[in-house]
RNA sequence: GCCGAGGUAGCUCAGCUGGUUUAGAGCGCUGGAUUCAUAACCCGGAGGUCGGCGGUUCGAGUCCGCCCCUCGGCACCA
């Protein structure tokens, strides 16, 4: 069986979870709902909490507490915020478990045999006062004066272990340049190309140990207790630390790794080339999304217009989940460029899409069974259906126009399709597609006006038009489902169609197929879906 | 400064290696039709000099040059 391991970034542990953390989130749980329903493959997705940062001690000291339990705090903070968005992974690394800074030593210690990471020396603007180095042009910008102090910078040179990055330039550009899949979007891929192609210098991967607390927190540099894992080093290797297990080796190589743009050029540069220095197999795809603006303006927190979780939570209140899901998943930035999160763009997609989407279609075809067959699926017999001459239908024959083995054939097949490039609004277009052709069909045939006649003629008709619609939408609800958590499956409920567990995509998208509904059983109208919403009314949460 | 992406209907965008005649889709807006449904669904419309100028060509959003604008990356980020 093969394997499809997601992975989002895990996230700095001092950070408060936001719309940013939640999206890349959501989207690797997305793609992984939908994977797990393409089926044939064994699904994995990770997700987890970056904590050995220098800045967790401060912070921690400055919160009274120690740098563990601020860290277990704030990591805890991060599964609510998925919970909250309904995300479910299958595992929850935090890179102050034991289980991942063994691993690390080890990856450490493997290349520090292989000469892949060596001592060296690294020479740098010191400012003795915050104990830090300041970059060439920021000490160039100061005037090497310690924009703190005002103290002159002094040169200083420090013994440091460098990873030989170097030396991977050549094979990094030949992969990333001959296959266009391993970084996307492709405009990222771009910049990478266009980076690399200006060379790579070896990169340091230790930082000092000294008397400071907040310098002995993390992995240590195995035999030279006075160096530690520079913490990004230590976070990258958490894709593998998880599966590197006996149990779950088979996962290695990832499918794909989710992050936003920010952490490109770590995921795209230097981790494939610490795989390689390893001598482990490299991930399918870095996906570099962009970033969420607030209301056409940029998100910081001196403008104070953060989409922070209280603001998502409102969202999921005021609209449900599903709104949220739907909103993120299909109207965020997986492309190059970045996206808006607008209060009116959110009601009107919410409207356009759900409520009088597939909430809609799924309710009057529900009231329709209920109406005209007592809430009983009728069947449908083969009999000619005909247009109804006032809907303008031009085609040559209703059943030939809707042909739904077929149109769900292709939408199972699109679906596909677009998993291939991670194309979320793209697989969930294939089931809103669905759900509009139903009600064409409705208009063409209009079921309601058949349903005025008596003769046994208008009842085989009737029927047949009400299990093709009902029939499309129970496959339109399954390719809807990995956005839409909870709406399916309360239709599922209603109707009674829950998804067979294992099925493959291919199989429960067939129409009338294994797994369809069948003639006789019982459709239970159920509660509305998504009301519609209205996007004038005000929303204190939006800022409007 | 260097590298890259892009500027197409109110909004978000499709338009691959130039020629399916009057440049498309979705949403929004508007007119109509309809009532099974959540004022939903369906049909029609509104007409955007395809950033600007010049060029190549029988013919260019689609190629070339210059210019304007937006955005992203980089400037050895310890």
């Amino acid at each position: 069986m093969t394997t499809c391991y997601v992975t989002t970034p895990i996230y700095y542990v001092n950070d408060r979870p936001h719309i940013g953390h939640c999206y890349t989130t959501l989207v690797a749980d997305v793609y992984a709902r939908f994977q797990r329903l393409a089926g044939g493959a064994d699904v994995f997705m990770l997700t987890g909490t970056d904590e050995h940062a220098d800045k967790v001690v401060t912070s921690a000291a400055a919160h009274g507490t120690t740098p563990q339990e601020w860290a277990d705090r704030n990591s805890e903070e991060f599964r609510r915020a998925f919970a909250l968005m309904g995300v479910a992974y299958d595992d929850f690394i935090r890179t102050t478990e034991p289980r991942h800074k063994v691993k690390v030593a080890e990856y450490i210690s493997a290349l520090m045999k292989t000469g892949d990471i060596y001592r060296g020396e690294y020479t740098g603007w010191y400012d003795e006062g915050q104990e830090e180095y300041l970059t060439e042009t920021a000490a160039k910008e100061a005037n090497f004066h310690s924009p703190i102090n005002k103290k002159p910078l002094v040169r200083r040179t420090e013994p440091c272990y460098f990873f030989r990055l170097s030396k991977y330039q050549e094979r990094l550009l030949g992969l990333i340049a001959s296959d266009a899949g391993f970084v996307r979007p492709d405009s990222r891929r771009q910049e990478v190309l266009g980076r690399l192609r200006q060379g790579l210098n070896d990169v340091p991967v230790s930082r000092p140990v000294t008397d400071d607390p907040a310098t002995q927190w993390g992995v240590r540099i195995p035999g030279d207790e006075a160096h530690r894992v520079y913490v990004w080093i230590d976070a990258l290797f958490n894709y593998l630390s998880v599966v590197d297990t006996p149990q779950r080796q088979r996962l290695w190589p990832a499918r794909v790794h989710f992050l936003g743009k920010d952490i490109l050029w770590f995921h795209a540069v230097i981790w494939p080339a610490l795989l390689l220095a390893l001598g482990k197999g490299l991930p399918g795809t870095i996906y570099g999304h962009g970033w969420w603006i607030s209301e056409g303006e940029k998100m910081s927190k001196s403008m104070g217009n953060f989409i922070d979780l209280e603001r998502l939570r409102a969202y999921t209140e005021r609209f449900g989940l599903d709104a949220l899901r739907w909103y993120l998943a299909t109207q965020g930035p997986l492309g190059g460029g970045d996206a808006d999160f607008s209060h009116a763009k959110f009601v009107e997609t919410f409207n356009a899409d759900l409520a009088n989407g597939i909430g809609n279609a799924t309710s009057r075809v529900g009231n329709m069974i209920d109406k005209y067959f007592g809430g009983v699926l009728p069947a449908d017999d083969g009999v000619a259906l005909v247009p109804d001459a006032a809907s303008g239908f031009d085609g040559t024959s209703v059943r030939g126009t809707f042909e739904w083995k077929g149109l769900c054939a292709a939408a199972a097949g699109r679906v596909r399709a677009c998993l291939e490039t991670q194309d979320l609004e793209g697989a969930l277009r294939a089931g809103t597609g669905l759900a509009s052709k139903v009600d064409l069909l409705i208009n063409v045939t209009r079921p309601f006006t058949i349903a005025k006649r008596a003769d046994a003629e208008a009842k085989r008709q009737l029927g047949a038009i009400l299990y093709q619609c009902a029939e499309a939408l129970r496959v339109a609800s399954v390719l809807l489902s990995p956005a839409l958590t909870t709406g399916m499956p309360k239709l599922w409920k209603t109707w009674g169609c829950e998804p067979a567990a294992g099925a493959t995509l291919e199989a429960l998208s067939a129409f009338g197929g294994e797994h369809a509904l069948m003639p006789g059983q019982r459709i239970t109208k159920g509660e509305i879906l998504y009301m519609r919403a209205d996007a004038a009314a005000a929303f204190p949460a939006a800022g409007v």
